[in-house]
DNA sequence: TGACGAACTGACGGGTCAGTCAGTCAGTCG
DNA sequence: CGACTGACTGACTGACCCGTCAGTTCGTCA
C-alpha cells in the first residue's frame, strides 16, 4: 500500500557508494580508463551489481562525474558563506581555485572538457558546473563593488576572465608541469585580481 | 653500398600520409575515439601497413597530434613574420588564438591535454608546444615595449595571462558553449589586452 | 509457513580491436 | 637470371570488457 515507487534509502545508499566509488577509480586511472569491473572490484561487488543500478557505463561515469563536482561546488559555497570582508572571500575563492590547493580537481576536470565534446551529458554537467562557479566569483566580486572595496566596471566580466585565466593556469600546472609552477601561478592571479578590482 | 639506414623518401612520405589521415581522424572522432583500422580505412590501406609504420598505436597518434601542433605553429610564425605596428602584429597572434578562427584546433587541444594526463610522449609535446604559443606571443609584446608602443610591467608575464585567459575561453566555448560566445570571448579577450599594454 | 520481490552473484555471450604473421609482389643488385 | 629485400596485404588471435541472464539469498508480509 502506497509504496512509494522511490527506491528505499538502502538502494540510494548503494547507488551513493557506487558512485564514490566510482570518483576514486576515475580520479586514479583517468575517466576514460575506468572499467565497470575495476569499480566493482574496488567495492567487492559483481559487475552485475553496477548494472543494476545503472543502466550502462556512460550514465554511470556522467552520474560519478556530476556526484563529484556537486560536492565540491557545495563544499566551496559552505566556505564563502562565511563573515568577513569582500577583500577576505575573493581570497578564499581564489585560494580553492589553485591547483595545489587540490580542491577543485583538475585532472578530472580536465578530462571531463574532453569527454564533454563527444558526451552530452558531460557536456550538460560541465557547463552548469563550471557556471556556478564562476557565479560564486562573480556574486563576491559584486558584493564588494556594493560595499565599495573593489573597483570593476564590470564583475560579471571580470568573474569570467579570473576564472577562465585560473583554468588555463591550471591546464598549465597540472597537464603539463612545464615552467608555471605554483608561485608562478599565484603571482600571475594575484596581479590579475588587482588589476580587476584595482 | 653506403646505403644509408635513414628510411627513402617513398617511406618518409607514406609516413607523413599516415599521419595526416590521423590527423583527419582524430578531428572527426577525438583521440580517444580513433583506431587504427579507421586510419587505415581512410586510406585504403591495410592496418599491417599502419603497424610497419609505426609499432603501436600509441606512437602513431602521439606522432599525429605534435605533427598536427608543429604545422599550426608553423603557420602561426609565418603569420607573424610580417611587417606591421607591434599592435597590428599583436591583433594577428590574439585573432588567432580564438576558436571561431578555428586555427589552434582547440577540440583536438582539449583531448590533447588529457591525454597527456596520462601519456608522456603527449605531455611532452603538449608542454613544448603549449609554450611556444606563448612564446610567440611574449616575443610580441616585447617588441611592442621596446618600441615604446606597449606598457607592459612584464611581457612575459603578460603573455601568460593573455594565453591562459583564451585557453580557458575556449574550453568554455568550444566544450560547452554555455554563455560565452564568440561575441562575449572577444569582448573579454580585448578588455584583458589594454589592461596589459594599457 | 510459504509466497514474493528486491538485491545480488557469477558465468557467459558477443563484439571490438591492437598487434602478429605468413605470404605476395615489384624492384634492385650482382 | 636468380637471389634478395622492402613495402604491403589480409586473415587471424588473443585479450579485453560491456551488458545479460538464470539462479541464489534474504527480508517482509499475508
Amino acid at each position: 500500500m502506497e509504496k512509494s515507487e522511490e527506491p528505499g534509502p538502502a538502494v540510494e545508499k548503494r547507488r551513493i557508494q557506487i558512485l564514490e566509488a566510482t570518483c576514486t577509480v576515475m580520479r586514479k586511472q583517468g575517466i576514460a580508463a575506468t572499467r565497470v569491473g575495476d569499480v566493482a572490484k574496488y567495492l567487492g561487488i559483481s559487475t552485475g551489481l553496477v548494472h543494476y543500478h545503472f543502466d550502462t557505463k556512460d550514465e554511470l561515469l556522467a552520474a560519478a562525474f556530476r556526484h563529484a563536482a556537486e560536492k565540491e561546488l557545495e563544499a566551496l559555497r559552505l566556505l564563502v558563506n562565511t563573515d568577513g570582508t569582500p577583500r577576505e572571500l575573493l581570497d578564499i575563492v581564489v585560494d580553492n581555485f589553485f591547483p595545489a590547493s587540490g580542491f577543485p580537481s583538475w585532472r578530472l576536470w580536465i578530462e571531463g572538457w574532453a569527454v564533454a565534446l563527444r558526451s552530452e551529458s558531460f557536456r550538460r554537467t560541465v557547463m552548469e558546473l563550471d557556471e556556478a562557479w564562476v557565479e560564486v566569483l562573480a556574486d563576491t566580486l559584486t558584493d564588494g563593488v556594493a560595499s565599495g572595496d573593489f573597483a570593476c566596471v564590470n564583475p560579471r566580466d571580470s568573474a569570467w576572465r579570473l576564472a577562465c585565466l585560473i583554468e588555463g593556469l591550471a591546464i598549465q600546472q597540472v597537464a603539463h608541469g612545464g615552467v608555471i609552477n605554483d608561485v608562478e601561478t599565484r603571482r600571475l592571479v594575484a596581479d590579475a585580481v588587482e588589476a580587476e578590482i584595482g
